[in-house]
DNA sequence: TAGATTGTTAATCGATTAACAATC
DNA sequence: TAGATTGTTAATCGATTAACAATC
């Protein structure tokens, strides 16, 4: 019974959850589709569609449904309880800030690794362990961690990349701006600041 | 004869710009709308119909598009040539990256100044100065500044979003993980690592 | 000429929205 | 009870894909 979700209603969950946290900060304990759609600016019923995949309880007429409820039932469906280990390769700068960001154990993922080609010696960043490169392979594999972060130039990203495959990950999140080639079965999330700032830039002009 | 173009097409254009100048780089002056599809893993018609909405220069049939021109054609597109200035706030480990990543400008986006609360004193990174919170508003206005990038924790984003939007900004690119609450004629972008988590942790809990 | 590739028209598919009966 | 809100079925809309004639 695994449902398989539309990749829109996946990319909005987050921000429902967002949004929901919000609210129950602010004290209150039922929410409407309407609530959320207006601070979304969505659709009441496409609010209620993307709640119901991911719910098992439904919500009750004329209240809505409970906040800590469908808080908890997103945060299940994302996958925020069982933590995936990750490690990242490459720490420059970009690499170091992701290290640094408290936020995403919170969001199931835990960065156990580091991997840099200037760690001589090994080191820590904010905790995490940095490796030397060349024993990326070995410990990726005796620790089988399924998730990679490319936080290297963007020369050397499909070399890191074939090495992580090698290594038996499974999910690469990808911050160099290339068109990574893998293997149908290696899913790739391209963190494209490019394609952000084609988005900015054209609704800029579109609305001058 | 401002064509509306599908926002899809728009996230797709960097990464055809990627692909192509691989491509160019590797030696070839032409390229077919196969030969893109296969990189990219897309439809071939797609393809076609994508770069039809972009380019004012047909294709030629037994021989494909010219490399040079469609890149040209697709960075005139995304305005990567009429440089946009931008000013970040939040000078933190993130807001470091961001001005350290040199790339920007090639994507038609300058980040002319940065602001911290905590710059006491005027001081530069990557050689843009930061100056602190308090000037903010004055200099965006002044400067009239279109573009603001938020890098600041979530508690103050919202308040940080406000006094750009009072300063004249018209599009936020919005690292904080919080929902902003903006007027219509405000374009916000959020970079939202919560929701590529969500799409890394799915794929990967789907496919095992 | 034959073949590869093009652009376009029509068909399909999927996501969003509208309409509405059910119910707390 | 009346009203607000729900979930669902049908309609609409838009994006993708299939089919195909045109042409270098």
């Amino acid at each position: 019974m695994v449902k398989s979700i539309p990749e829109n209603t996946l990319r909005r969950l987050p921000q429902y959850l967002m949004v929901l946290k919000t609210l129950r900060a602010e004290g209150n304990y039922y929410v409407s589709s309407s609530d959320i759609a207006e601070a979304m600016q969505l659709n009441t019923v496409l609010v209620r569609k993307d709640l119901a995949l991911v719910s098992h309880e439904n919500g009750k007429p004329n209240q809505g449904r409970e906040l800590s409820t469908i808080i908890k039932d997103i945060e299940a469906f994302l996958g925020y309880n069982t933590i995936n280990e990750a490690v990242i390769v490459g720490v420059g700068m970009l690499g170091r800030a992701l290290l640094s960001y408290q936020g995403f154990k919170e969001y199931g993922i835990d960065i156990i690794l580091g991997f840099d080609e200037n760690a001589e010696h090994p080191y820590t960043v904010n905790k995490t362990p940095i490796y030397h490169h060349k024993t990326m392979r070995n410990l990726i594999k005796r620790m089988h961690i399924q998730i990679g972060i490319i936080a290297v130039p963007k020369k050397v990203a499909q070399q890191v990349c074939d090495e992580l495959i090698a290594s038996g990950i499974k999910a690469i999140w990808n911050f160099a701006p290339v068109n990574l080639e893998v293997p149908r079965e290696v899913y790739v999330h391209n963190e494209n600041m490019a394609e952000s700032l084609a988005l900015i830039a054209s609704k800029l002009k579109e609305r001058s």
